[in-house]
DNA sequence: AGCGAGGGTGAGGCGAGACTCACCCTCGCG
DNA sequence: CGCGAGGGTGAGTCTCGCCTCACCCTCGCT
């Protein structure tokens, strides 16, 4: 038994070469220990639920849609996702931290900043790579990429604005507003603001406070809704 | 000394990640050497030169226009050229092949197959991933990739086919077909048909055969110039 | 019953890129 | 000199995606 007790951590599939590296870098740090390697982007809630690792490593390439994210974290409060992507935007990494994951990672990345990434994660911090002038909404799983529509309305969305403040904030009809809304809601895989932000967290024995209570009693910085008068001052 | 002389590899410089797996994977076979590694793209030509290699591992994304590989495979006839691209299309992988590249292959080649691949060039064969549908042209390096139309015209123009006679087979103008070779030899990084074909072997002493004699004698298939009725049959 | 959110469909404008062709030039070759 | 190849520019047409808006519906809440 080592000194100190390892941080668990489970890999996800990933191309062949690639997944060589990670492997036999994760391996090289003592202070990490593999408990599942190379699993099937399918048995991922499996091996989860089986093995409570501390940290999981994703591939954002293999997800059917971004919400999966959410689900897997709002499942496994315990366990840190660490997601790697091709080569993620800024908005596609909000969005993914928004979700509930810990890190958000370009395969470009450093090994060695990947290994602080992965400590820092089994600590409840959080990191995204180096800022990215986010060309195009996002290289996205499932194909589908947000348009800059589509990323501006977003984080308003994320905020719980209602339609109408959104248009008055971009300067379009509602029907607009709600249109990008619909669309965004399909790209990533959700159906309404809320689930844009915090993970349900079902598991109710896990995370502080308000989970599980009555719904309206959550911090309005996540917000079910903006109850009238909130960030914007119009008294 | 090993009982027999090892293969001698050169390694490009890759994704830090990408790179440890790759590393790994080649010091594992026995019958391999690697004499560089993680060598900038700029210092290819000077490592190059100075080890001779058997094989050179190489980034397709780095190079700034496809025809890098003609000059390399041109000036280093005994190293055989194996390329990585991030997901090669069939055009892109047999334009390389057609600039003296030995190999084509996918970040997410199985990493056994890389080796077979290795070995497979380091003795003069050619390799290609299982056929890709080939959507738009290509992945290409320097951003720049074929069109639909322009991957039609390629391939003629590597025959050698005259403007005419390429306007004919694919039914349009003269003009439209002279102003696709004028985009594709911009977009390879060539100045005219027969740079899109074989590598010019500065080296005299080194290939079998034809090389560095009268290029009119060349093997038809590579042919400088149809020299009037040749693929088609117009009589 | 009214209101906001969400889901479906479609229509018009607009810009980008692909495709087509045209006209201008130089160069090398027979 | 004519001819083909190559290089530059521009101009039409077409398609496609994005953006905008509109109208239809259901649902849940007050």
């Amino acid at each position: 038994m080592p000194p100190q007790t390892p941080i668990t951590v489970v890999l996800a599939h990933f191309d062949d070469l690639l997944a060589r590296g990670l492997r036999e870098l994760i391996e090289s740090d003592p202070s990490l220990a593999i408990v599942a390697a190379d699993v099937d982007h399918r048995r991922i809630p499996v091996v989860l639920r089986a093995h409570r690792p501390d940290v999981a490593i994703l591939d954002v390439g293999a997800l059917a849609k971004m919400a999966e994210v959410r689900e897997l974290c709002g499942l496994h409060p315990a366990t840190r996702m660490v997601l790697l992507a091709d080569s993620p935007s800024m908005t596609e990494c909000a969005q993914l931290l928004a979700f509930g994951a810990s890190a958000c990672l370009g395969r470009d990345t450093q090994s060695r900043d990947v290994l602080h990434a992965i400590h820092l994660a089994s600590r409840g911090l959080q990191v995204t790579p180096r800022g990215t002038p986010d060309q195009r909404g996002g290289s996205i799983a499932g194909g589908q990429l947000l348009t800059r529509r589509e990323a501006e309305v977003l984080p308003l969305l994320q905020q719980g604005r209602s339609n109408a403040q959104i248009a008055l904030a971009l300067q379009v009809g509602v029907e607009t507003v709600r249109t990008h809304a619909r669309n965004i809601y399909r790209k990533l895989g959700v159906s309404s603001r809320r689930e844009l932000a915090a993970p349900p967290t079902l598991d109710p024995e896990q995370r502080p406070g308000w989970v599980g209570r009555s719904p309206r009693q959550r911090p309005a910085s996540l917000l079910t809704r903006p109850r009238r008068g909130d960030g914007s001052q119009h008294h």
